[in-house]
Parts: C-alpha cells; sequence; structure tokens
DNA sequence: TCTAAATTTCAGTTTCAACAGAAATGAGTG
DNA sequence: CACTCATTTCTGTTGAAACTGAAATTTAGA
C-alpha cells in the first residue's frame, strides 16, 4: 500500500500548509489524503500511508469530523470504522472552512472589540483618536463577519460567478 | 507611562489572536499599540509599555514594515527612530494583509497544484477520481487567487459596499 | 576620526503544541 | 461472560518557534 509520487507531494504539502492554515500537520494531511483517496479508508491504512501513530490518527479525525469535512462509513462485514471527506464540491468544503475561521478567528475579536468600544467611551484620559480606531475596527469586524455568515448562504453556483466575476462586479454596484 | 485598561485589553487580545493570523505574539501586540496610538512611538516607548525585550521590538517591527503596516517617522532633534502604524482607512489594513496571506498561503499551494495536475496526469495507475478533485482544487484556488488580486485594486469605498450587500448580490448576479 | 547613542545580530533558553507509545476503554462475537 | 479487535485517552518526549540578554554593528554629531 502506497501514495503515487503526484499523491504524496500534495499530500506532503497540504501537510506544511496546514499549519499555515490553522490547524496541524496530522490533520491537514489525513485531510489531503482523503480528499483524494476514492475510496473510504480505515485509520490503520491512513497510519500505514502517512506514517503516523494510530493515536494521532485517531484524534485528528475526530477533529476533521467535528468540522464536518470528514465523514464516517461502514464497509458491510468490517468492523472497523471507514473514513471519507467531502470532496464532490470544492466550494462546500470552502463554506465549512470559512464558518471555522469565523468562530475562531473572528467572533473571539468581535466581542472583544464591543466591550472596548463600550469601556474606551468612558475613559476621559484617552485620546480621541484611539476610541475613533477602536470602533472603525469595530465596524470593520461587523461588516466582514456578516459577509463570512452571508457567505454561508450562496448556493455553490452563485458563489462561482460572484468570485469569477472580481473587480467587474465594481460596474454592477457603481450602476 | 502606560496604557488604559481599554487599550490593555485591545493589545493583549490581539496578541493572542495573532498567532492565529500567522504572525506571532509581539508582532500583533505592536500593531495592535502603534495602531492605537494618537501618536508615534520609538522602540524603547514600546519595550516598557509591552514590556518585551528591546530585540524583540526591533525584530517585530522589521516584519511589521515588510508588510507594509508601519512606517517610520522621526520628530526633529532625536535621533531616535519612531513608527506609526496605518489606520486612517481600516481597508486599506485589510488590503495589505489579504495580499501577504496570498503569498504566503496560497501562492505556494497554486503552484504545488499546477504541478501535480500536469504529473497525476502521466500516472496511469492512479484513479480518475484523484485526478478529478486534484484538477478542482487547482481551479478553486485559481479563482480564489484571481480574486484576492482584484480586491487589491477596489477602492475602499466600492469594497465596502460590496461588504455590506453581502447575499443580496445574488439578485444582482443573477438577473 | 572618535564617541556615545541607537539599533541589529546572534546564541542560548524557554515555551508550547504536536506527537508517539502505552494503558484504558469500548464494542461486537462465540 | 470472557475474549478479541478496534478506538480513545493519557502521559511523557520532542521539535520548532518565540523570546531574552549580551555582544556586535551602525549611525550621527563633535
Amino acid at each position: 500500500m502506497n501514495l503515487s509520487p503526484a499523491v504524496q507531494k500534495y499530500v506532503l504539502h497540504w501537510g506544511e500548509m496546514g499549519t499555515r492554515w490553522g490547524t496541524n500537520r496530522t490533520v491537514a494531511q489525513i485531510q489531503a489524503l482523503l480528499y483524494l483517496s476514492p475510496k473510504p479508508l480505515h485509520a490503520d491504512e491512513i497510519v500505514d500511508l502517512l506514517s503516523v501513530a494510530r493515536s494521532n490518527v485517531s484524534t485528528s479525525i475526530r477533529e476533521l469530523q467535528s468540522y464536518g469535512l470528514v465523514k464516517m462509513t461502514h464497509i458491510l462485514g468490517d468492523r472497523r470504522d471507514y473514513f471519507e471527506s467531502l470532496g464532490d464540491d470544492v466550494w462546500e468544503l470552502f463554506r465549512v472552512i470559512i464558518a471555522q475561521r469565523k468562530q475562531r478567528e473572528l467572533n473571539p475579536t468581535l466581542s472583544m472589540l464591543q466591550k472596548c468600544a463600550m469601556e474606551v467611551e468612558k475613559e476621559k484620559q484617552t485620546d480621541k483618536v484611539t476610541k475613533e480606531r477602536i470602533t472603525n475596527m469595530l465596524n470593520f469586524f461587523e461588516t466582514i463577519s456578516d459577509w463570512y455568515e452571508q457567505i454561508q448562504e450562496i448556493p455553490t453556483p452563485t458563489l462561482q460567478k460572484i468570485m469569477k466575476l472580481g473587480q467587474r462586479i465594481t460596474k454592477v454596484i457603481n450602476k
């Protein structure tokens, strides 16, 4: 059991990038592996293919499941759990990741900013510029946050069109 | 010399989140501090306010400068370097960060995918589904990559409008 | 050119998350 | 109910990056 050179390259790279995307290497590697695999894999196959500890696979898969990126299936007459990735619609993957990022990277900051904005108003000694900048940042995060949520609702074909449209959208908006 | 409670909270939080946003704590804290400061600060003031080593401030500021988030100024009769953050337009900050992220998180993967897509075509033993998924992912990254670039060109007021529009954009697109 | 202030580089340390391996738990079968 | 196979939890280790403090370098002015 082994991986083709191209698949290997993909999996390794994904693992490295994973750290920059907010997870760890193993989680990212497993996601890549399952995404590329034409059939579900069970934990020991993953151990073999990636040369990582069984326990590591266990916790990583759990994390992927919690994100909704991987789901469990079974095969008749086999007690072991098999796993497969979302993959038919890459944009659905995107949506899931956006939701994760919002929750981990945006929401905590949003509530911090709300508290700060309230609090700083009462501070007489604090410079006006400072207050203004906190408010600006709050408004920004609120807008981005809303946008993230709304992305969730847009169906794949439309989302694709919007992205492809890119900067020509300017013309539509400033009609 | 010290920080108001609200500012302190902001700076500390920013530092914690920094790690999730792809930098380290000190870099993020300094960025926050300079963003909130109504006047430029010199390195020793930052050392005081954040209680970090002078050398740490030096390397962190260098990093922020390389991103284009912080610039150096001087004060008459003072040899020391003073620093201030971009801040008048939060969306400009956003653009800078998007550019960074593209470079660090997207570009490397994009070229890996291009190589893999080429390479995997020659692998006769590799499943058709696998090949398809690599292609799909490549297309996705190309689209997102283009979008990141185009965002750069859109002026703040328009960008703001687009974001605020959110999902109602669907109606415009599917006209 | 020399001096003192300011900044940067560098080597050692500390910190923290990822990971392995062992032990514990759970689940299906005879 | 015991036995086996599969999975998860837990603890100690490891490795990488952040950070400090000292030493080296740079810079501006006399």
